[in-house]
DNA sequence: GTCTATAGGCTGATAGAC
DNA sequence: GTCTATCAGCCTATAGAC
């Protein structure tokens, strides 16, 4: 869709109809013929990024493979949708989170709930056969969640900050945060016979 | 400031210069009169928001004390900032790395490089005193800011998915949130002597 | 289906009275 | 310093020609 990437990059405010209609060669009074106006062209376009990802995201959950794994597919299947499918999701569904899905009805608000439904179920079923220690799901899916979308989300500043110097080259390494996280996660995560006595909250 | 709840929770865009002068119980020629404009009183309040947070997360990278304390306070840090000072630096935050500093200057956007410029010295400290495992201080930056700020700026909504019966009630605990990435950085960062055979790389 | 032209609403800034 | 009134610009939507 033509307006993807406009609204992933500036918001809904922040585009004019006319910069949509510039890009897509056409005319404004086509997107409102189309689509029914600048608002329905948003749902439209959201709900095609949303239900693609979390569609996907939906499959791992009904697998029987690890609860280690499975949550180590989802961060490459958030990734690989980042870097292949639709670069523009991610800031997409962090933008509709901040706004609290202003722009959208409750059934869109609904696909960022689904995704957790799906790290729920993985983690409860990781915990339940021993392979987790006992964290608490949807904390696990918040933390997840929101390093992987903020990482994709602000790939572009980063590039931008890497070209002006003001960045180290690795900030840019998408395969190398990928990896990262997985290993945080089996280290954050997976039961161990003996754990360490750290741990101790600080503070708060 | 008046107006940093209304940026925070609606952006720039959303926010019309009338309902600042409304909720602040003045007029809309006040604040051009007090500030010289709207995007001036923006970057006053985004400025002052930034810097309080910032100058205070910049204390602890001058401490000595062990590396993964240093982490955890900085956790701690954010979360009180977020439940006692502000509540919508998170947003403020997101929001603006989202929009790749657009209404700002240079300078503001050097903030959340501070930030990371605060981890990073963290981390190599604690990879060079053997306390971490070899982790990368950039890519240990962006995983745990991304879920501080997600969480943080998310607030609002999952207590709205809580009242309205569509997201569980723990989702909303914000000292749970707290230890929870206290606990998950530490198993995830710290040295051990045994190392279970895991964290594949899976995907991507 | 696609375009141009325009209407109508909202916003930020400011002139000018007090 | 603070207000009211107003202006000019931008935006979405749409009527109407082709």
């Amino acid at each position: 869709m033509a307006g993807t990437r406009l609204f992933a990059e500036q918001g809904y405010d922040g585009v004019p109809l006319s910069a949509i209609a510039d890009t897509a060669g056409v005319n404004k009074a086509m997107v409102s013929y189309h689509f029914g106006g600048k608002r329905e062209l948003y749902l439209a376009i959201v709900t095609a990024t949303f239900a693609d990802i979390v569609g996907r995201a939906e499959k791992l959950a009904v697998s029987d493979r690890p609860a280690a794994e499975l949550l180590q597919e989802l961060i490459a299947l958030v990734a690989e949708t980042a870097t292949r499918r639709n670069a523009h999701f991610p800031a997409m569904m962090l933008r509709e989170v901040l706004a609290g899905g202003k722009h959208l009805g409750a059934d869109t608000i609904a696909y960022p709930l689904r995704v957790a439904d799906v790290v729920r179920r993985i983690v409860e079923r990781g915990v339940r056969d021993g392979s987790f220690r006992p964290v608490d799901p949807l904390l696990t899916h918040l933390s997840l969640v929101g390093s992987i979308l903020f990482f994709f989300a602000t790939t572009d500043l980063r590039k931008r900050l890497v070209a002006e110097g003001r960045l180290r080259a690795n900030a840019s390494d998408q395969a190398g945060y990928v990896k990262h996280l997985q290993d945080l996660l089996i280290d954050g995560l997976v039961a161990r016979r003996e754990r360490s006595g750290q741990g101790e909250g600080t503070g708060s």
